[in-house]
DNA sequence: CCTCTGTGTTTTGTTGACAAAAGCAAGGTG
DNA sequence: CACCTTGCTTTTGTCAACAAAACACAGAGG
């Protein structure tokens, strides 16, 4: 068909969004900087600081300091500047209350609906995983990348629109704001995958119950894995 | 204590925040405009127009559109404008399945949390419910407004910041965006009041378990209540 | 010695103008 | 006759200057 050549070349260019527009980056850059601990939480930024260490000017920065701001990973006090919001421990916990239910609902959706290859590929990602623990031994940077990969397919497969936006938008990267500081304790890399695996079992029976039952365990465990932690004063917030 | 007044008086009048900024004022309009249907789902909006129709520049105006854009009310395609999200009927329950999930562990929250005197004033917020209802026969304007508040009260019993932030921040508003054009059935707000009495009882007792059953299947019941409309063809979508 | 007040400075909020990209329409061409 | 191309218009994205509010410091008074 040469006759729709054209318009496939138009397609195709517009397909490759290079760099959007600023404000967006300067909301990618701001978001992984807060993520991976660059600003430090509680710290008072000021925008002209912000402006030359992004390389960008404040009308872009403000628009993506309102996103920042409305997403809960800034807060902004009127003239008084904005401050990188800092969680304590209680709420860390409470965050994954909230992802207990709510990737238990993902993971049910997922099982009614995921299709084949989805779950095919879903498989594929732990056996990858796998590698990766075996090779990176206790290195668990990897674990971390991989339980994120794995659970990102799971929202995305449950096609609920909404939740995926939340979750994926929102909770996981506070979630991975403390994951760059909260290394997984020693033998838990092997146990998650384990639960891993349980619940793409579920997820390829179809059986929407028992994959809710066992995320919610799963995220349980986890949970009360950085509790226990805390306890230990392994933590320093 | 004649020595801090002046501290007191200063507080107080902060404690008035007037009109905050002008983004948060736009931030506001557009919201409820949106929620309120004054602007149409998948209307395209010209940002001079809005300008002009509350009164602000563009300034402002692209903070707060940023804002409600992360929040899921806006879309944004760069260099061809905003226009309002439209959701179908499929996301509209999907919305349910997520309160459902994350109001069960509000109740379930509030249950163990909430202060003696709140679960007197949520009980007393039923009682004047129950009374706009005998008032306003059928007018289901009072039931839509007072249940929100209901859910709203539960979702900041729950202590739990970001739970809260995300059922009143996201989801209620875009639930609230169908409450205008969609009214509650007839019999239907005597049977919501009823299971909010049940789940008040349960967190009156402190029964966690028992109002996260409950509240889910509240939220259940409404939602099939709207699929059930859906099907008599009553939606025009 | 502490507290309150006033001024100066810094930082934020806002505005208007400028540049670039997308949509639209008309004309040319196969 | 249909399609592509080309230029114009509109609208969005970006920038730099202006105004206002808050913080900090210093000085005076109790």
């Amino acid at each position: 068909m040469p006759e729709i050549t054209g318009l496939l070349l138009t397609k195709m260019i517009e397909a490759v969004p290079q760099t959007q527009t600023r404000a967006d980056e300067a909301f990618d850059c701001l978001q992984t900087a807060i993520v991976k601990g660059e600003l430090a939480p509680g710290e008072k930024i000021g925008e002209l600081e912000l402006c030359q260490r992004f390389q960008l000017t404040r009308g872009p920065l403000r628009e993506a300091l309102g996103r920042l701001e409305s997403r809960g990973l800034l807060v902004r006090r009127p003239h008084a500047g904005v401050k990188v919001v800092s969680v304590s421990t209680e709420e860390l916990l409470e965050l994954y209350r909230i992802r207990e239910v709510m990737e238990g609902l993902a993971a049910r959706q997922a099982a009614e609906r995921m299709t084949d290859e989805e779950v095919a590929g879903l498989q594929a990602t732990l056996d990858s995983h796998e590698a990766m623990i075996e090779k990176a031994q206790g290195q668990a940077y990897y674990q971390a990348e991989g339980d994120y990969d794995f659970h990102h397919r799971i929202a995305t497969g449950s096609r609920n629109t909404k939740l995926a936006q939340m979750l994926l938008g929102d909770l996981y990267y506070m979630v991975r704001m403390y994951r760059y500081r909260l290394s997984t304790s020693a033998g838990r890399p092997h146990r998650a995958l384990g639960e891993h695996r349980r619940i793409v079992e579920a997820i390829a029976q179809r059986d929407g119950e028992l994959a809710e039952f066992l995320m919610k365990r799963h995220i349980n465990a986890a949970r009360r894995n950085i509790e226990q932690k805390i306890e230990e004063g392994l933590l320093s917030f």
